[in-house]
DNA sequence: GAAATTATTTGACCCGAATCAAGGGCACGT
DNA sequence: ACGTGCCCTTGATTCGGGTCAAATAATTTC
């Protein structure tokens, strides 16, 4: 467990940044402890700051009416999270809570709006995250839009083992029921579409580790929903 | 028809910046003509520079290896947009078509970003867009995953009412197939779901014309989804 | 203004995935 | 060790909405 300074000297939104510059950024920084499950803030709620994740996991979701859950991200230490409303203006679009027991590090709006008036690759390094949560977003959407469920998990599976440089398995951070929420689906289906991946030959489950057994397969189910192949 | 300097004095994205900053600004935009139709940039083509919209209408979309289309935005005068590999460093994650002749300014990448160096409030206006737009982003991902597209549409119609400063009727800036791919859904299923809203006795459609005739059923629709009453 | 596209609507059908309902496996607390 | 939950799986069924096909209406083009 890294202090508040090495937390966010490691983080790449103060990547770059002169020593200097991250002990100003420390001092206004406030550490926070959420326990397994806690709510870290509500849809709707006022954003008067931001959250860089020191430890743990937290997840960003939205839910319906009538109960279902979609998981729009999960972060870990070093990402920084609710940072719409402190440049927008509007409340939190979505809900936040702890995944995990966590330390979160706060940075009050007024502070950090002065830090990044004051620093401009600070403001260019915020632009860079904000980019790539557009980017995300635009995946995420073509995904529930575009492609069915076979084909999110299998694109799903293929960018964790990037994410965790693998080249034939990878070792999910999360439940399956969460798995399902974050793939825009419920665990009933994602539970059905595994065991038929496994039949298929395309992966080997066994708890939270899948190993690909059919790499190319995957890649083809990840871009165009192939069903070819097999059944 | 505005002149370069009165285009940008408009947007939002350059809002409260001094008159001598706008210049210099107008200075580093290039004015660039599409038609009708015109692809302005593809996903995974480089991004050197973002546009503004001067004139005309834009979408920005996806499309599936099928051909289905999903827009993610469609961007009339005064909107900026395709800025996210400026900030970055990636690829245009998705595709840019005119929906009707337009004429866009072009901002270079280098020239903005020594603007943007130079100026915080510049920064902090970007970052005020970048924001808003994830939130945009946030809703759509939730009206895919969790909404039908009954409600979708119920909640676009109340949300066109507002734009257009309307209380009981909207009029489309785009056509039924349009609105169907920025919905997420396909025309047939949308000119069905007109229809049977037409006789549910919520709206009245006429060409592009959509006059709310129960306006409250219309929000518990875009809500919920309830379709209890009537059917 | 007539032909040729392109947009919209309607019908019949099908399929992916959600819902509803159980059952099994594990972990945790007492 | 024994319950009590929680997570995951499996089966039966339903349903929203996509696909395919075709007719009609609205635009555009020459």
């Amino acid at each position: 467990m890294a202090n508040n300074l090495e937390t966010i000297s490691n983080a790449l939104i103060f990547d770059g940044l002169p020593q200097q510059q991250l002990e100003q950024i420390e001092a206004v920084a406030i550490s926070e402890n959420f326990a397994k499950n806690e709510m870290i803030f509500m849809e709707q709620d006022d954003g008067n700051g931001f959250y860089l994740v020191a430890d743990g996991l937290v997840k960003i979701f939205k839910v319906s009416p009538s109960g279902k859950e979609q998981i729009l991200h999960i972060f870990g230490p070093g990402e920084p999270f609710g940072e719409v409303p402190v440049f927008s203006g509007k409340r939190f679009p979505a809900n936040s809570q702890a995944i995990s027991a966590s330390r979160l590090l706060f940075f009050p709006r007024p502070a950090f709006l002065g830090l990044i008036t004051a620093h401009p690759s600070l403001a260019l390094n915020m632009l860079a995250v904000l980019s790539m949560r557009l980017r995300q977003f635009t995946y995420q959407i073509e995904n529930l839009s575009l492609k069915e469920v076979p084909a999110r998990l299998a694109a799903y599976l293929l960018y964790l083992a990037t994410e965790q440089e693998r080249e034939d398995f990878v070792t999910l951070n999360i439940s399956k029921g969460q798995l399902a929420s974050l793939l825009g689906t419920i665990p009933e289906t994602l539970s059905r579409i595994l065991t038929r991946m496994n039949k298929q030959g395309l992966i080997e489950t066994q708890d939270r580790t899948i190993r690909f057994l059919n790499r190319a397969g995957l890649e083809s189910l990840s871009i165009d929903g192939k069903k070819n192949e097999l059944l």
